[in-house]
Parts: structure tokens; sequence; C-alpha cells
DNA sequence: CAAACGATTTTCT
DNA sequence: GAAAATCGTTTGG
């Protein structure tokens, strides 16, 4: 079934993010389904956390939906070409946000292939967050989008992956951000393979 | 208004 | 392993 609010709004990000792992993500955007198991996610801790867009209370353009209450999607442009998938958490004003950075892919194969521009399946469909974005057909277009009641893009809870142990490890990317760079706040399925490469 | 940069991916050597 | 691709956002003049 698909996550209701409360999930969203509860109060602890790193429990948000280890949760959501074995969940599967769904989207139906221009008509076509697609979906796929979260493997792996981080967790950007709002305005203490030096990796956060929210850091120091920073409030912008373009971190504006990390405010808003949880359940939300905060999609942005990076590095120009990719956009990246954030699952908005907590309450109104506390920027908590959780990163999904890889999908094993469950439904809609053909199509995700066909986004990604790829002509044979393989575990990097759906891995890295610009990859899977780009599979599941998410842009910047669905920033704010709603995740516990949505159209278009919503997270069922599931059990359909075998029992799995979490593997925490830094996050990817994030060197400027100091001492906060060392927080073990990535999160993903023991083995899997479909995870994006580490650094 | 100009310049630098980034929660990345792909390709080339 | 190194570097290019590529552009919206942010910052500084």
């Amino acid at each position: 079934m698909m996550l209701p609010l409360s999930f969203y709004t509860q109060d602890d990000v790193l429990n948000v993010a280890k949760s959501l792992l074995g969940y599967k993500l769904c989207s139906l955007i221009d008509g076509q389904y697609t979906s796929g198991y979260i493997v792996e996610t981080e967790a950007y801790a709002g305005v203490d956390d030096m990796a956060s867009h929210a850091y120091g209370s920073r409030r912008t353009t373009r971190n504006e939906a990390m405010y808003a209450h949880g359940g939300i999607a905060y999609v942005y442009l990076c590095y120009g070409i990719h956009h990246l998938f954030n699952v908005v958490t907590n309450v109104e004003n506390t920027p908590h946000a959780v990163l999904v950075r890889a999908l094993q892919p469950a439904e809609g194969i053909d199509i995700q292939l066909a986004r990604r521009k790829k002509q044979k399946y393989d575990h990097t469909l759906c891995a890295g967050p610009g990859s899977m974005s780009q599979a599941m057909g998410i842009t910047k277009a669905y920033n704010f989008e709603n995740l516990y009641n949505g159209n278009n893009i919503w997270i069922e809870q599931c059990y359909d992956l075998q029992p799995f142990d979490i593997l925490c490890s830094p996050r990817v990317g994030v060197g400027y951000a100091g001492i906060d760079a060392l927080l073990p706040y990535r999160y993903r399925i023991s083995g899997n393979k479909y995870c994006s490469s580490a650094k």
C-alpha cells in the first residue's frame, strides 16, 4: 500500500532513510508505469548538517521544498544534467530529506530502458541518483510533488525482497562538508548489486 | 550582470 | 584513472 503522510512526518530522518530500503518507488508519468525497489538512500539532516542544502537555515528558491512538511518531493538539477530525487521528511520548517540513490528495477523495465537509451538490462539501469531519476521519468517538474496521496509518484510499503542487512557508510560526493562528510548517513542493502558504485 | 560551482554520469585514454 | 559534458543556482561586483 502507498505510504501514508504519517510515515513521512516522523521525526528521525535517519530512520526514514533506513526504512525506505526495500520499499517500492512507483511512477506513473506520461501514462507510463514504472517501479523499482529502493536499495540505496542518503539522509540529509537539516540545518545542522553541513552537507545539506539547508545547512545554517539556508533557504533559497531551489531548496524551498525542503522546508515544506514531509511527504513531498524535492527534485533539483545537479551538474546541469541530472535530476536528483529527494523525499522530504519531518514537519514544516524542519528541512530534512532523504536522497534516493539507487533502485532494483521491478516493473516497466522496457520503459526504463527506453528513457535511459540503453539496449540491454543490467545492474546499472537505476544505479545512481541521476540514472534512477531518468529511468523513472522524474524531472524537476515534479518538485513539490505529493507522495502520500500522489497521482504521479508514490512509494509502497512491501516485503517482496528477501530479508536483508543494512550497510552504513559515508555519503557520496559531499567532500566539501568538512567533518559532516564522515557521517555514516548512506544506507544500502547489503550485497545488492543494483547499488551505485562507492567512491 | 558576470563568474564559479555542484548530493553526477559517461566516455576516452 | 582522468576529464568532459552542461546549466540552473548562488554569490559577488
